[in-house]
DNA sequence: ATGCGTGATGATATAACATAACAACTATGA
DNA sequence: TCATAGTTGTTATGTTATATCATCACGCAT
C-alpha cells in the first residue's frame, strides 16, 4: 500500500499516520490506542506498535495529544498545537473540549514550578460534568 | 494480622492502608502499583488488588495522590490534602515536588474552563529539569 | 546494475498497569 | 444466633504500552 493512493489529512504524514489522525479526527471523542486499532484494521493497520508509533509521530507534530487521565487520545481541534493547550473533560460521558492556552496562561502555570525544577511542559486536565450530563447526575 | 500489632502512620487507617502509605513514605519518591507490591510481600499483601485497592481508599483521603503522567503514587507531602495541589515532576530523574494551589490558583485553573463544563477538579502536572539533572543535560 | 543507507512498516512476544468477581474472615450489635 | 458491614484474600482476566527483530521501498553512490 502506498501513499499515493489514499487521500491524506496532510501530504507530510505517512500512510499510517494519515489514517489513524482521519480516524480520530472522525470519532470527534477520545479513543483507547486498541479501539483505533480496532478501526483502522480494514486500512491494513493490525499490530499495537503501529499504532503507538504513529500516535507518538503525530503527538510530536502537535496534532494529535492524549489524555493523561483517560489513556486516550483525540485529534487536536486546531489542526496542530504546540503544548499550549488543555482539556476539559466531563467524566461522566467523555466529552472534551481543548482550551488554547494564551501565552499568559502558559506563564502562569509554569511560575507555579519550584525553583529546584526549571519547567517546560504542562499538562492540564479540568475534569467536571458537562452540560448534557447535568441532569442526569441528580439521581 | 491485626492493626494492633504494628505501628501505625495514621489510627483511622487499616493495616493494609498502613504498610502501604508507610512504603511510599519511606519512599520519597514515586512508586508503581506494582513496584509497590513488591515492597510489602514481606507484610504479606501479595495481591495487585489488595494494592489498589488501598491505594484507591488512601487517595480518597487525600493521603496519596497519582501521578497521572507516569502512572505511579506518592504519599501526600503535607499529611493529607485535598485537590489543592499539582506536581512538578524532573523528565529525566523522576523527583516529584508537590505544590500546593492557594485557592487563587484553584480559582484561576477552573476558571479555564469553558461554559458547556462545569469544573469539579483539576489535574496539574508540570514537567521539567530538576536543578540536579541540569548539568547531566548538555550532552 | 549492484549494493548501501535510511525511513517506514510488519510481526512476535512480552511487560506493565488495572479491575471484575467471588470467597473468607472479623467485629458489631439486634 | 443472625444479620450486617468492613476488610482482606484469591483467581482470573482485561487493558495499555513497549522491546526487539524482520522486511520493504526508495534514493543514491559506486
Ligand atoms: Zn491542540
Ligand atoms: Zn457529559
Ligand atoms: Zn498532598
Ligand atoms: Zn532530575
Amino acid at each position: 500500500m502506498n501513499a499515493a493512493h489514499h487521500h491524506h489529512p496532510d501530504p507530510k504524514l505517512s500512510y499510517n499516520q494519515g489514517e489513524i489522525l482521519t480516524c480520530l479526527r472522525q470519532a470527534k471523542e477520545p479513543m483507547s490506542a486498541y479501539a483505533i486499532l480496532d478501526r483502522v484494521r480494514t486500512a491494513g493497520i493490525s499490530h499495537p506498535p503501529t499504532v503507538y508509533r504513529a500516535l507518538n509521530d503525530l503527538m510530536q507534530k502537535g496534532m494529535v495529544h492524549r489524555l493523561q487521565s483517560r489513556s486516550a487520545f483525540v485529534a487536536c481541534d486546531h489542526g496542530a498545537c504546540d503544548g499550549k493547550f488543555a482539556f476539559a473533560i466531563c467524566r461522566r460521558c467523555d466529552k472534551v473540549v481543548e482550551i488554547p492556552l494564551s501565552d499568559d496562561d502558559q506563564a502562569g502555570l509554569l511560575g507555579l514550578a519550584p525553583d529546584e525544577i526549571s519547567p517546560e511542559k504542562v499538562t492540564l486536565e479540568i475534569a467536571g460534568l458537562c452540560i448534557a450530563c447535568r441532569p442526569a447526575e441528580t439521581a
